[in-house]
Formats: C-alpha cells, structure tokens, sequence
RNA sequence: GUCCCCAUCGUCUAGAGGCCUAGGACCCCACUCUUUCAAGGUGGUAACACGGGUUCGAAUCCCGUUGGGGACGCCA
C-alpha cells in the first residue's frame, strides 16, 4: 500500500506555526515511506474562509519548502459528492432525517448541561417515522451511531484509544441546507483521496471516534491515524498571538530561515536519540510516527533562535547578501547602492557568524551603507578619547601608505601600535568605533578592507577631528 | 460537568526492568581562545510530579492522587 497522507487547514486565516508543523511531519512520513503528500483546503465555511487566507497558506507552506505533490483539493468543490454519501447511508439505513430546529437543540444542550448531563443529542428521531415531521421544516441528515459497545482506534501516537459508545451522538452529516458538515466532507474526502494515513492536531482525537463511525457505515477502509500534540506558549497554555508570533509569514519577517523553523518544529514533539541538527534529507530518512512524543510541547524561541544562528552562520553568503540587502532598502536613513552592495559581499562571511536572526545581520550590516557622518553609540563615542583621536589620526597616515589589502593593512597597523608601545587592542577598538559606530563588529581589517581605501580612510578622518 | 489524552533538568528531548552515579541540545554561569563581539574548546548548576503496588531489581509495568491539555456546534 503506498503511503498517501495531507495536510488540510482551513482557510478562515494565516497558517499557523501548529499547522506548519502538522504539515510538516505529513510531508515527511509520506517522504519517508516513499509515498505523496497532499493539500487539501477546506473551505466549507464560506462566511470565514477568504482567497487571501488561502494565498497565504499557499505561500507560507512554500516559504517552507512544505509545497504538496500535487494541487490543492478545494472542498467547497465537492459538496455534491458530499450529499451523495449522505444520501447513500440514508438509503442503507445508517443514518436518518433529524427535523430538530437550532433552538430545540440548543434547549437539549442547555437543559442536560443543567441537569449535569453530557450535552448530546438524545436521537429524538433516531427511530421516529419520518411521516411525522413537521411541516414546513427542511431536516438535517443524522447518522447512526451504535448505542452500545465501544469504539476502538489504534493510533500511531497515542496507542489504542476507545470509548464507550454511549459518549458518542448521532452527529449531522448533512446540514438542513444541504451543505455537508466538517466531519461528514473530511471523512468523504480523505477516502476519495486515497489517505492513508491522517496526521494531524490531537484535537481532533476525539472527533476521530465519530468519523470512524462514518467509515463504517459505509463500508470505506479506515486509514491510519496519528494524533500529533499541540504546541504551546511558553506559559504552557495553548499558543497564541500574545506568546509572540504564531503566523508563519511573521516567522519570516522576524529573519528566521525557513530550513531553522522547520528543523525546529521537527524537534518539538519529536526526538531521534542525540539528533539535533536536521536537514530535510536527514529528516525524511528518520522520521516515523514512533518517534512523535506524546504530551505537548512548549514553543522556545530561544532555541529556535540557536538553531536559525546556526543555520545562518553556514547559510550561502550570497543568499544572505540578497535577504539582507531587501532589508537594508527598507530604511531610509540608509545608501543601499552600488558600494553598498559591495560592501556587504566583501563582509558577509564575517557577519553572517555574529548574527542569529536576518534582522540581527541588517542591523550588524547597515554600517556599511551609511552615508557619513556615521552615528556612534555610546560605547563607541567613549573610545575616541583625545588620546585616541590622535592616534586615529596618525594610524589613518600610515595606513593611507599601505596597499589595501586584509593582510597588509594588519600588518600595517601591527607595526604602527608597536611603534607606539600600544596594545593592538588600543588601537583596534578606537578604530572599529571609527569604523562601525560600534564596539562591535567582524574583524577590523576586513571590516576596512571591505569599506575600501576611499571610504575606510575618510571615516577615520571623521572620527579623529 | 462528562469523555479522551498527557506527565524525565527552566525549555525541547534520550531512555522500551538491571548498561542510569539519568545522557544530549537550548538557556544560564565560569574558564579558555582573542583586535571587539560572536563562533569554537573545557567545565559547572539543574529533572524521573506524588503515593501505593508487581519484581531480586522500576524513570521504565499496574493502580490511584495531583497537575496540565483537548473534545463535547446544522465551526473547521
């Protein structure tokens, strides 16, 4: 049997960092059994649903690398074949006309939560003959589920799960206006598709009891299914948007690296011996269901930020000059030209190994495309004293000498702090804050040997008046 | 409220009865390297929720307690 497995959000909404992750682990379990993977948006919700959200999915599974192998299925598209099951089981007598009205059920929730009941459907007209209905009320379809008995499913995470049946009510498939209802379509559609197995949020373990029901009814093979836990908040509750980002695309914006975010997403809730570091490679060659931990995990920016610094220091040094540079244009207090552009990919290897996020290297980097005079902060102010001045000053001298090169300008500036009986740390700090506005920077020389002789000399210049 | 699931350092996890004096990663703290900051190297702090069993032996199996999460819609 090969493997068929999908990811089936719902477009009422960005794409969450949880529903990532649950696309994620289906890509790989499919990759990993050598099957397909697929994309299913279910849109029958039209009051919420909107063609942004699913733009946004679209692209934020791309960012991602977590592109299906195949076009989406829109399940707003397949209503008629919806109703047809339904049907099918009304005609098979697995499931009945309900002419219950909104308010009636309403009152059966309120009174049995009252009476300190579990809110169900009490199958009113489970057994009734439908020549009573009342008129002029357009029935929902019902199935029906076994009274007795329990329920059994032997699921990849969580182990063998059941459940009375008596917990479980003969839900609607078929909403009165015709339209099928969540469990009813997902449960048509994953057989139609051919899934074999359904990874997905342990929300929807529960659930998972009631479409079993609809398998059953119809005689369809169940697929195997794997309740992957939920993430949360650094406070341990479920994560939301006060816990920081929870959108993938504000993933992005915050400068993590797509590979970063999916390598940590791997890690929270699943663990292969000592393995930390994750390709995509490695990862499909690992992941299995047995792997999948079962208690929820909290989301830890702090270590999906090591993970994207590590990512970053051994990242493509012209890919980061791109995704740097877009940044950089941003802000209008910079030049981003020509020299600019220059600059950044003369320093890049020294920056991107200081750097954890792509914002973190903008900041590193926009010193290089100020235009003078450059801003110091504080702690760099603080380094240009009278004496270093003077120094500053009478290095810029000799160093206008030199040829400019890495090694000769160190070299250059070796002899000249040794001249003076300096510590090349007296000389290299003041020059740095010259430099970069900063006490902090990749190596001096190179920082000087990428501004260029023009520009490296002037702000020494500057800083030294 | 009812049902379902879960429970190892602060966090993510390794651990399938003796290999556990509980390992790794992140965080934090020292030291080291060094022109700064990182990175790297070395070392350190830190956990089996609790109570009962089963067993020669339990982090590992069973029961209970506590704690956390999820589900109970003509939402998905």
């Amino acid at each position: 049997m090969t493997v068929v497995t999908r990811f089936a959000p719902s477009p009422t909404g960005f794409l969450h960092i949880g529903g990532a992750r649950t696309a994620l682990f289906n890509l790989l379990f499919s990759r990993h059994h050598g099957g397909k993977y697929l994309l299913r948006i279910e849109d029958t919700d039209k009051q919420r649903s909107t063609a942004e959200a699913v733009q946004q999915i679209l692209d934020s599974l791309a960012w991602l690398d977590l592109s299906p192998d195949e076009p989406p299925l829109f399940q707003s598209t397949r209503e008629a074949r919806h109703a047809e099951v339904a049907h099918q089981m009304l005609a098979a007598g697995r499931a009945y006309f309900c002419y219950c009205t909104p308010e009636e059920l309403q009152q059966m929730r309120e009174r049995a939560i009252k009476e300190g009941r579990p809110p169900r459907y009490d199958g009113r007209w489970r057994d009734r003959d439908p020549k009573e209905a009342p008129p002029g009320i357009k029935p929902a379809i019902r199935i029906k589920a076994p009274r007795e008995g329990e329920t059994v499913v032997e699921d990849l995470v969580q182990g063998t799960v059941r459940v009375a049946n008596t917990e479980l009510d003969d839900m609607i498939i078929l909403r009165s206006d015709g339209t099928p209802t969540y469990l009813h379509a997902v449960v048509v559609d994953d057989h139609d598709m051919g899934i074999t197995h359904v990874i997905r949020g342990d929300d929807h373990l529960t659930n998972t009891f009631r479409q079993v029901q609809v398998y059953r009814a119809m005689g369809w093979d169940e697929p195997r299914f794997g309740h992957i836990p939920l993430i949360h908040g650094a406070d341990g509750s479920k994560l939301s948007k006060r816990h920081g980002a929870v959108s993938v695309l504000e993933f992005r914006e915050m400068g993590y690296l797509p590979e970063a975010v999916c390598n940590y997403l791997l890690r929270l809730g699943w663990g292969h011996g000592d393995a930390e570091i994750l390709d995509r490679d490695e990862a499909i060659r690992l992941f299995d269901t047995d792997g999948v931990g079962r208690g929820a995990a909290r989301f830890d920016f702090a270590k999906l930020t090591a993970l994207n610094a590590h990512y970053l220091r051994k990242a493509d040094p012209a890919r980061l000059v791109r995704e740097t540079l877009e940044r950089l244009a941003r802000r209008t207090e910079l030049a981003v030209g020509a020299h600019a552009k220059a600059r950044l990919a003369a320093l890049m290897p020294g920056l991107q190994e200081r750097a954890r996020t792509l914002a973190e290297l903008a900041d590193s980097a926009a010193f290089l495309a100020h235009p003078r005079p450059l801003p110091m902060d504080a702690k760099a102010r603080a380094q240009l004293t009278p004496e270093a001045k003077i120094a500053l000053r009478e290095l810029g001298a000799a160093l206008g000498a030199t040829d400019w090169s890495v090694a000769a300008l160190e070299a250059a500036t070796r002899a000249f702090a040794e001249s003076r009986a300096m510590k090349l740390g007296a000389v290299a700090q003041p020059l740095r804050a010259a430099l970069t506005g900063s006490t902090q920077s990749p190596p001096i020389f190179d920082v000087l040997g990428a501004l260029g002789r023009e520009e490296g000399l002037a702000r020494i210049e500057d800083a030294a008046r």
